[in-house]
RNA sequence: GCGCCUGUAGCUCAGCUGGAUAGAGCAACUGCCUUCUAAGCAGUGGGUCAGGAGUUCGAAUCUCUUCAGGCGCGCCA
């Protein structure tokens, strides 16, 4: 229906005189004709006169009793107000006001779904921890965030592809295998262990699995590995390492690969617990080795250093982002010959670029923000449009159990784990709640609230609005055998008190949009807080099953229409509507 | 020092490309279960939207500035 309102509006426009083209687009582009706040405004509303009337340097109230009286004489509308500083509010007819449920209950699962990113293709990278061990519960909010916003830009219409990013070739892949290896042969090493070594217990199962599987005999000489290592803690594990590869270099491949997939495969399963799927799981080693000339990242330097962009300067070789914004230039290659972290990470950028997408979404945590010029540098440098990448930050979750703040370290293994979370609470609670606050603000995750029975609770709130329709409709189906397939009674106003809850419903098309548009999956957990709140008000007011046989079929068929908003919205959030609770 | 983010009720937070009297939950106080799920509903009190200036018909929203808080600034990943 607001199409037709604004089909009226433009004819409105172009009647106007005096309106050159440019000022009628840039009219057309500003004004907005929406659903009202509540019903007291009428249904529709729309501040099209004060945009046009800025633009015309006329009095907006005006304009709006000149657009009142043609859109009176259109008689498409029940009724035409103008009201405060020139909005325009309508009433719709009866029967449009009502086809929002019909096409709730025809569309179903569909409903709010568009096909605003037809032809689009944007891949969300998310996640993308460091494969050294469990998910924790940091990882869970980008985990949660970048899922969700996948569900909502497909069912936009876009096509989505969803990637985990392995960084299996750096330093901390090292010293996650000379954890394992140290566990390993600890009894030999006499319980050595270095100081910045992965302590969690993961490592010991790791360690025993390998043990099992590989039966690894004695180490040649174990003694000399651990005997005079530096004392500073970074340079300790180094060196170790560095020991251990030149003498056990087949063992250390061998561990490697296996405590790299041995903790990969954990990961999996977490997000496979917490409902998260990945379309593509891309590994830094295939980016290739720097000394072979036709790896990726050989070839991503290459066309730097051809563009001018990387220079070499102390040994090193730079890349210059300070042109694109960045306060300081940029090492890819040390002077020692290895590549950085940030020269993998260009050469990934330019994979996924020519891969074809429309639009790349990197899910960060918010403390890489420092990096994102940077990486827009090297796209820029690449001969990319930097606009294709949209980086979104994810600030961390602080995490608190009976009013205390819960400490997350990898390192020293002290850390509550993704699943620990999930036994917890559940999946669907954790999801909830890690979505319930913007991704770029601080998180205070209550364990105790989220297990809480109150309205404070929203998940509970909202799941029970859905478990209290669904024992609705149960009952009716049992009495009756088949769903109403139409709302008489409220078609023709005899019965109206669903009226609130029907007007509420035809703003969710509207929510879902605009949490796409900015990528803000809780503007609809807060939509269907308020949804659920106009439910409850209407159950408590109406004992629906002792009216009338017309009105009860008009009611069930109206909250069949709610029941599907209520799962349909929690769909986009990947999460389970409950149907009894 | 530079950069990014934040400041809305006692607390935790919503607030749409600027729009109509600034909203919700918690906490406090009042009512509502012999009837479909009380994990619910209805009501009362509570605000200089951090301060100041500007743009505008109109500012919590945009711009500048001051103050306060958080985070980031490696040839780490």
């Amino acid at each position: 229906m607001i199409g037709s309102l604004n089909d009226e509006i433009d004819i409105f426009l172009s009647s106007l005189t005096g309106l050159e083209e440019s000022s009628f687009n840039q009219i057309k582009e500003r004004y907005s004709s929406t659903v009202t706040d509540d019903l007291s405004k009428g249904h529709l509303t729309t501040n099209v006169c004060m945009i046009a009337a800025s633009q015309l340097k006329k009095n907006p109230k005006e304009l709006a009793d000149k657009l009142q009286r043609k859109l009176i004489d259109s008689r498409k509308f029940e009724k035409v107000e103008t009201a405060g500083p020139g909005f325009i509010n309508i009433t719709l007819k009866r029967e449009d006001f009502i086809s929002t449920i019909d096409n709730i209950n025809l569309q179903s699962s569909n409903f709010g779904s568009s096909n605003h990113g037809k032809d689009q293709s944007i891949q969300i990278e998310f996640v993308s921890a460091n494969p050294t061990g469990p998910l924790h519960v940091g990882h869970g909010r980008g985990a949660a965030y970048g899922d969700a916003i996948g569900r909502i830009l497909k069912s936009s219409g876009y096509k989505v592809q969803k990637e985990y990013y392995i960084n299996d070739a750096g330093r901390q892949i090292d010293i996650l295998t000379a954890s394992v290896f140290i566990r390993i042969y600890e009894e030999g090493l006499k319980g050595y262990f270095p100081k910045n070594a992965y302590k969690g217990s993961y490592i010991s199962d790791i360690a025993k699995l390998f043990k099992e599987k590989h039966k690894p005999g004695n180490l040649i000489d174990s003694r000399i590995l651990i005997k005079d290592l530096p004392q500073d803690e970074e340079k300790e594990i180094d060196e170790l390492i560095l020991r251990i590869k030149n003498k056990e270099n087949k063992l250390w491949i061998k561990i490697k690969s296996f405590a790299l997939s041995k903790v990969l495969q954990t990961i999996r399963t977490d997000l496979e617990n917490f409902n998260v799927s990945f379309d593509n799981w891309f590994s830094e080693s295939s980016l290739g080795d720097l000394n072979a000339n036709d790896s990726k990242i050989s070839l991503a330097i290459k066309s730097l250093k051809n563009k001018g962009l990387a220079y070499e300067e102390n040994g090193a070789i730079w890349l210059n982002t300070i042109d694109s914004g960045d306060d300081k230039n940029r090492v890819l290659i040390r002077d020692d010959g290895r590549a950085t972290y940030f020269a993998s990470d260009v050469a990934y950028h330019k994979d996924k670029i020519d891969r074809g997408f429309n639009k790349l979404i990197n899910v960060w945590g918010a403390d890489h923000h420092g990096y994102i010029k940077r990486i827009e540098a090297s796209i820029k440098g690449l001969g990319f449009d930097k606009e294709k990448l949209d980086v979104q930050l994810v600030q961390f979750a602080n995490l608190y159990k009976d009013g205390n703040k819960v400490k997350m370290s990898t390192r020293s293994g002290e850390f509550f784990s993704l699943s620990d979370l999930i036994n917890e609470i559940g999946t669907d609670a954790a999801r909830f709640y890690y979505l319930s606050k913007q991704a770029d603000q601080h998180l205070d995750f209550d364990l105790n609230l989220a297990k809480a029975d109150s309205k404070e609770n929203m998940f509970y709130y909202i799941q029970y609005a859905h478990a209290r329709i669904c024992s609705l409709l149960t009952k009716y189906i049992n009495e009756n055998s088949s769903m109403p397939k139409m709302a008489t009674a409220v078609a023709n106003g005899s019965y109206k008190n669903c009226d609130k809850l029907i007007h509420e419903m035809s703003k969710y098309p509207n929510v879902v949009s605009r949490a796409s548009s900015s990528l803000q999956p809780h503007l609809i957990i807060f939509y269907l807080k308020d949804f659920a709140h106009f439910f409850h008000s209407f159950y408590n007011d109406n004992q629906v099953l002792t009216e009338s046989k017309e009105n009860i079929e008009a009611i069930i068929y109206c909250l069949n229409a709610a029941k599907i908003i209520l799962s349909n919205g929690l769909g986009l959030l990947g999460i389970k509507p409950i149907e009894k609770m």
